[in-house]
DNA sequence: GTGCCTGCAAACTTTTTGCAGTGCG
DNA sequence: CGCACTGCAAAAAGTTTGCAGGCAC
């Protein structure tokens, strides 16, 4: 890891004027749109939810017929795609650590199959719970994780335990 | 750590009842009361929230002098602990994976420090969500696991950060 | 006395880092 | 063309397993 800036993102926009003023984090020259970045992020963009570092090596690769994308790659992308505020880590109750897209996004909560182990967003957040709020011991609420557990409509279909 | 959830399950977890009193699992049948055992049975009943590997193995550590305890002991122990339904893993958010007596304190959630780190429980469960509620899209809630953060009164009352 | 437990260390798994070649800008 | 980026492999960090001896029962 190192750097911190904003990358140019894939070119899903036609008249991508520049990278923006408005971006969260300050620019740093010298980052490079490369195939590798671009897959990264679309397949972070396309999930319905957060996947875990295998699942996206695994696209990754299939994403790229030819051309190898090392584990190495994969993890320093997603961690730059952290500090560029593009994605997002998550780690779940199960364990599991996740990376999903960020931004227009906002604050969501998660569920997750305990048939399957697939995670869903959950596109609201459930807590109505005021940021800021002082819990009795004197806890000062800033933010939340909430992560609910259960069984997805597919899995609900489908009586037999098939782990994925 | 990643993965799915623990549990690598050494050996099956037995049903007899040894020490039972108002334990909620029987325990196994051979299973042995050791001094390590009871002081990490201990350490867990006496914490104000869940502890993370290291700090339960250097409190045994302290608890026990003269006498080591193996790092080997303190994961054999949690997991049996676990099995017997006399602990509970618990993973948060920040990745930690931490463990807490299970038992008579039923369901509840955490709350962790940005500031220190440390957790807490927090007594009650603040999610007004029915357990087999179905969401849209047809996901059935069975469970949830919530963690709250932000700063405790500790670090409230000093304003200079120490992250220990 | 039996065999469950324990400490130590090696084996594993997951994530990070070092290098030299590759290709984006 | 220079230097950021990548793949590969070694290094780190965290967790589990194999053993021989110890101790609860």
């Amino acid at each position: 890891m190192s750097s911190s800036a904003k990358i140019p993102a894939r070119r899903p926009a036609k008249t991508a004027s520049k990278t923006a003023s408005k971006a969260v984090a300050p620019a740093k020259l010298g980052l490079r749109q490369t195939r590798q970045r671009g897959v990264i992020a679309a397949i972070l963009e396309a999930a319905p939810g957060p996947l875990t570092i295998p699942e996206i090596h695994q696209q990754a690769l299939k994403a790229q017929p030819g051309s190898n994308v090392g584990i190495a790659t994969v993890y320093r992308t997603l961690n730059l795609l952290v500090e560029n505020r593009r994605a997002q880590l998550v780690i779940l109750p199960s364990g599991d650590t996740r990376y999903e897209a960020a931004g227009h996004k906002g604050h969501h909560d998660h569920f997750q199959c305990k048939t399957c182990g697939k995670v869903f967003d959950i596109d609201a957040c459930l807590l109505g719970l005021a940021h800021g709020a002082i819990l009795p011991g004197g806890y000062r609420v800033e933010g939340h994780e909430l992560t609910l557990t259960g069984q997805c409509p597919d899995c609900a279909a489908k009586p037999v335990k098939r782990m994925r």
